[in-house]
DNA sequence: TAGATTGTTAATCGATTAACAATC
DNA sequence: TAGATTGTTAATCGATTAACAATC
């Protein structure tokens, strides 16, 4: 029922906007123009504009915009008012640390299970959830209705468990290795890549250093 | 010494080409053609004669690139030939498992230090490398010529350390508290922001949903 | 040499910014 | 009402793609 495409250079800004507006609202802020708020974000005004109304007419000439109700729409739009449930595969320090990191789940991002290949791991437990062998991942993935994978696997086993996973209907993958996924278009992936992170710190850095020097 | 400055889009394309290159040598691939690329990389090769040429003019006509030294050279670019050191303030989960992940070091990017406000993590190793207290971070950087600070601490109080990592003199930090960061413009920030990701991944899942339904 | 493929200029496309009529 | 600010159209800018002469 969506009208038209939206951008991936605009929904990348919409988590910005979220957090920007939730920080207002923190503060009691009733209302913001557009303006307003591109001062603080560092954006133009009129890229706000443009931006929110690929969505809806969400402000009002004369007032801007509501800070909760505009807070509140963007959470929709990023489907935060809906439950996900999601299962960790790979309990190394990467898989761990994020079970852990509790933002997600106040998000709506429910973690449910977490997966390891490696015997020694299995059986212990991350966050009171204890880590199962790969092989149980079909069944559990059926029967708890999970729609997020986080992949946090060594890249040479990446591609096989992906494949695994759609095959078993999971909807959308986080990939933390470092691999590009082929999936069937329907399937969602975004790409945390952090050494590819990391070199780009590297190079303007390096290159930083030689304009100034 | 640089001639003009190359865009953020062209550079976030680089260590993909890396990657990729990377692949190709080691699977003992002598040379490539910008067209063969495009293929496995899902670009056209009028793109990738465009990235690579803001560089210089890697390849020959008629016969294309040669991997080998098209792989050194995008290193050298990205600043890999140097070794980098860096520092990791904020001894959680998050801050442990990058303290871990070796990919880096090979690439170098040496750890050298790792730092909590906690006094009960203070004093634990990670990695055979004791955690410090914050208020070591200023000697420390300054003595073992520090240039990459690594932020893992909740947001709260990431601002504030980030404005003493810079008057402390490192040059680069890799961000990954959920803020974003009001440094001089000589610093190099890159911010990794997991939730706004995850997000990113939630809209993509549910708008799917919309439409397929 | 003929064929292949680059480096580079020109054309196109898309995203950002500016402008302004609509309207609260 | 007058002032403020939106929603939206038009103009600009930048990035991607196409084309092709240069050349290995």
């Amino acid at each position: 029922m969506e009208e038209k495409e939206i951008s991936q250079a605009v929904i990348s800004r919409l988590p910005r906007y979220f957090r920007y507006l939730g920080m207002l609202k923190d503060e009691g802020v009733e209302r913001v123009s557009s303006h307003d708020l591109s001062r603080i974000m560092h954006l133009t005004a009129s890229q706000i504009r443009q931006d929110l109304n690929h969505f809806g007419g969400f402000g009002q000439q004369g007032y801007g915009y509501n800070v909760e109700n505009l807070y509140d729409e963007i959470g929709k739009i990023l489907g935060l008012d809906k439950e996900h449930n999601l299962i960790i595969i790979g309990a190394g320090n990467l898989g761990q640390a994020l079970a852990n990191y509790m933002n997600f789940e106040r998000r709506g991002f429910i973690f449910r299970g977490i997966f390891d290949n490696n015997p020694e791991i299995c059986g212990t437990k991350v966050r009171d959830i204890d880590v199962r062998p790969m092989e149980d991942m079909k069944s559990f993935v059926e029967r708890n209705n999970i729609d997020i994978a986080v992949l946090t696997v060594p890249k040479s086993c990446a591609a096989s468990i992906a494949e695994q996973l759609v095959s078993y209907g999971i909807k959308a993958i986080w990939n933390f290795a470092h691999v590009d996924l082929n999936v069937p278009e329907n399937i969602q992936v975004e790409n945390v890549h952090l050494l590819d992170s990391l070199m780009k710190l590297s190079y303007n850095l390096v290159s930083h250093d030689k304009q100034g020097a």
